[in-house]
DNA sequence: GTATATACATTCAGCAATGTATGTATAGGC
DNA sequence: GCCTATACATACATTGCTGAATGTATATAC
């Protein structure tokens, strides 16, 4: 009830994003409020405003938390060292894919995101950095891309821009309409399948070209 | 100030929903109070509440006015007396991307539902109703791949519940991610080549078939 | 050992939105 | 020409949340 260590203050903040995060995902993040939270984390609201400014700042922090371990994975096929780009980048996707799935937390993040989440008003500038984030996720493809062509795993006239776009959107939009309606599919299994399509198609659309006409 | 017709009334409704996704769509759903509405439509808050029971009910009513012109193109895809299938499968895919880019009316009710709605609360029903919505083209798409098996356009071993689904991530992908960054790729043009690149995809790719041992 | 900053809990004022109740003038049936 | 339901506008009471102010007990620096 009182005065804690450094430690126990530190604990105290992670609980507050905890239940943060499980209230945002049950009520929505502008149905709830900050006395929900405090009480599903175990305090009071005043425990709130010392760690944060404000509802906003919870949900930015709980947003910057989750900085994924998906990095790791990316930049490994972005490397030009690396022999198989096209093999990494497989590994990656299916492993955002299966995390989806497989990780509660993962998939509550995602449903927050996609589903429990207005984007308007101070949330306005989380699209922005949605789109930047977007952008970069584009530019470590677009590296990848060089890559897999340079050691022949692409064709040459790959329409990077189109390419990039196009798989981008296939990710986003796999997980977004799994998060929908997930009994129709058992995404765990089928996840392969589709990121081979997506690579096949890579590999073979001409649609994907420059010039189609060559 | 006072006692319309019938018509003049039915104007006022229409009013008040057209001034709603105005609102809905600057300061998102929830956002969104009765009050900027009225303002917005030119009425008080009392001609809402004569209207609608309040603002969920306005936002479903909204919804539901945008019964979509897709239907019809969608139907005679699936008509098995249609003799090319995929190409009004592939028409109407190219159509309602390029609606999404060319129409603001429905542009504005995608990036509503897509990034100003928190589908939470009241609002959850909602989640029930696109899955729903979801469902039902998926079996479209479903009938319109048995038609284009039965003519050839699509190989016999289609795994029809992967395609379907990858088919339609897919479409709500390119949407979803073309509306949160619209410069860096003009959808427009490349709808065409998306669409193609998915269709190629579902005719050639063996990690769409059933047994892929085959 | 004392002082002060820390880590909260408690209390309070204020607003903004909602829903309802009431007012009111006309359209339309008779 | 009257009456009543209609199509709103206006006024009001209630509610729930926020942010700040204040209270308080302890960790920790000195």
């Amino acid at each position: 009830m009182v005065r804690r260590t450094k430690a126990e203050a530190l604990q105290t903040r992670a609980q507050i994003l905890d239940a943060a995060e499980q209230v945002f995902h049950r009520k929505g993040v502008l149905s709830a409020s900050l006395k929900d939270i405090a009480s599903e984390a175990g305090v009071t609201r005043g425990a709130i405003y010392w760690h944060f400014k404000n509802k906003h700042d919870v949900f930015m922090a709980m947003v910057d938390r989750s900085r994924l371990p998906f990095d790791s994975l990316a930049e490994r096929a972005e490397d030009a060292s690396e022999p198989d780009p096209l093999g990494r980048l497989r590994e990656f996707m299916v492993y955002l894919l299966q995390q989806a799935v497989c990780d509660p937390g993962q998939r509550r993040l995602f449903e927050i995101m996609f589903q429990k989440c207005e984007f308007s008003g101070e949330n306005a500038d989380l699209l922005d950095r949605q789109r930047d984030a977007c952008r970069d996720s584009a530019g470590r493809l677009t590296r990848t891309f060089a890559n897999a062509i340079a050691r022949g795993q692409l064709p040459e006239n790959l329409d990077r821009v189109k390419s990039v776009t196009w798989l981008h959107s296939q990710l986003t939009g796999v997980i977004m309409n799994w998060l929908l309606d997930p009994e129709v599919l058992d995404l765990e299994r089928a996840a392969t399948d589709f990121v081979d399509t997506c690579l096949f198609a890579l590999q073979h659309a001409p649609s994907l070209r420059t010039s189609p006409g060559l």
